[in-house]
RNA sequence: GCCGCCUUCGUCUAGUCUGGCCCAGGACGCCAGGUUCUCAUCCUGGUAACACCGGUUCAAAUCCGGUAGGCGGUACCA
């Protein structure tokens, strides 16, 4: 019996949550439910300067949005500050770790002067200057410090990421990372690994950004005397210029492509994608299908630029292949004063069927509901025909919607009339529907002329179809 | 600067471990054509890549070495 699948999405509360995370945590939801395991929540929230109100708020709702839904948590770990104290005494204690008590501004000195050196920028030298009984003394009296991490100066730390496989690196390369802050709260090495730790998390898949500093991870737990969890680190989304996808890049919080009109089954789809594929040519896949196929060994390695394009490719198909309800309820916020017509559901099932975005959607269907449309008469006259030609068209065909039913408005019936109509006054579908679309629908694009027919129903119908045959008399 | 990682069509990628089936496959985009009352969908076809140099081998996208480029890290940020 394997161990029970535990792994964590642990943003810091900074701002709202972008894209590259809202996949970090897709990919951690994905391992989570394909391994019916768990999928915690944690706040990194130990950087008090950097905490912005309202963003623990953007990320559960972004989550939600998304269908991520978390078993544990939120956890927050400014709240567990006693739990890593505790940890970073016991580690001093076992010699691990060590007192400091530079002030920043001297680290910052000693960060230019080993810069002008060209040697690897370092602190380890501060650990000489000073006994741990003199350093005991001074924390006792109260004195500003902080706890570092003791690396050996010799030696390799290595581990296997799932992803990268082997990484090594010289001891003698990594620094002696601050593991309490003199504020007292922990930086993200120690409060990780402890939280890791004691929450019992398997798995750490996380962004690529960390591949450089889990060699101290992996020390610490080695320290602890911990077992370490597997280590999967997943490739950076990349921005049009190659480098981290961020602010900068424009749309890229995640709750933002809801706003620019796209659907969350699409997104995960495509950021599933970014980074990830199943090895055949599959490229659209339900939320179950992505459960069961994702694999943590099938992530490659190199970064992936994100392009709308393809996005909005997806994005219209899932559109068409969506129940129809499901799709309404996205299409709510879209709808505008549209929202309650009786007849929506159908206007919508015709638009969907030639849209990438929402956001398309009033200007798609306020041909269905306007009271008068705005176009130009010639816009009436089919290519190469003539006015009168057109004009007899409409008025035979009127005549003969006049005298079709109202009841039996569907678009079998409508066709079947229509072509029949056609066919016995030597018509053509040219010359005959082209004219009837524009006259119903005022565009030179829209829906199949049968399709708005009986969606309009037989008033609205007969009023545009005279409508236009009163333009076509005054041109 | 130092350390690490990465490198196949414009973009996402398959193929690389286990060399030959790859004069490199799929998808998006783009172009052309078909269907058609228009648009969209759909269908068909086309466009376009193994970063570079050298080595190993009968044979290299695949193995080895080097070069270049890109990215990431180098905080009392995460």
């Amino acid at each position: 019996m394997a161990e029970k699948v535990v792994v964590r999405f642990a943003p810091s509360p900074t701002g709202t949550l972008h894209i590259g995370g809202l996949r970090t945590a897709l990919f951690n939801w994905l391992w989570a439910r394909k391994n019916h395991g768990t999928f915690i929540l944690r706040i990194e929230d130990t950087d008090r300067e950097r905490f912005v109100e309202g963003a623990v708020e953007n990320i559960i709702s972004a989550l939600e949005w998304y269908g991520l839904d978390i078993d544990q948590g939120p956890i927050y770990q400014s709240e567990r500050t006693e739990l890593y104290r505790k940890y970073a005494d016991q580690l001093v204690a076992s010699g691990h770790a060590y007192y400091s008590f530079e002030t920043p501004e001297k680290l910052e000195e000693l960060r230019t002067i080993q810069r002008l050196q060209h040697v690897p920028i370092k602190f380890d030298a501060l650990r000489e200057g000073i006994t741990n009984e003199v350093a005991a003394q001074r924390v006792a009296k109260g004195e500003r410090h902080v706890v570092r991490l003791r690396i050996p100066r010799d030696g390799t730390t290595s581990f296997t990421d799932q992803i990268y496989g082997q990484i090594s690196v010289d001891n003698a390369e990594i620094d002696d990372q601050i593991l309490l802050k003199s504020d007292g709260f922990p930086t993200y090495h120690l409060a990780n690994v402890v939280d890791d730790h004691d929450m019992g998390v398997t798995h750490v898949i996380r962004a690529a950004e960390w591949l450089p500093s889990t060699p101290k991870h992996v020390y610490l737990y080695q320290a602890f005397g911990w077992r370490p969890p597997v280590f999967a680190h997943v490739p950076l989304i990349l921005g049009p210029d190659k480098s981290k996808l961020s602010k900068r890049h424009g749309a890229a919080a995640a709750l933002e492509y809801r706003n620019q009109g796209f659907v969350p089954e699409a997104v995960t789809n495509f950021i599933a994608l970014l980074g990830w594929n199943p090895k055949d040519d599959t490229e659209v896949f339900s939320r179950q299908e992505l459960i069961s196929r994702f694999d943590l060994n099938k992530i490659n390695k190199a970064g992936a630029v994100f392009n709308i394009e393809k996005l909005e490719w997806l994005n219209g198909s899932y559109l068409r292949s969506l129940p129809i309800d499901v799709v309404y309820e996205y299409a709510k916020p879209f709808l505008g004063t549209y929202v309650d017509q009786p007849t929506i559901t159908d206007a919508l099932e015709l638009a969907r069927e030639r849209m990438r975005r929402l956001t398309e959607l009033p200007d798609a269907i306020s041909f269905f509901y306007d009271e008068t449309l705005v176009y130009e008469s010639e816009l009436l006259i089919p290519k190469k025909e003539t006015r009168e030609q057109t004009l007899y068209a409409l008025e035979s065909v009127l005549g003969m919607l006049s005298d079709f039913p109202a009841d039996r408005y569907s678009v079998d019936e409508l066709k079947k009339a229509c072509e029949d109509h056609i066919a016995r006054n030597e018509l053509t579908n040219k010359l005959a529907l082209w004219p009837l679309r524009v006259a119903v629908t005022g565009r030179a694009a829209s829906p199949g002329v049968f399709e708005v027919m009986a969606v309009l129903g037989k008033g609205r119908v007969e009023q545009r179809v005279s409508d236009a045959i009163t333009r076509l008399k005054s041109l």
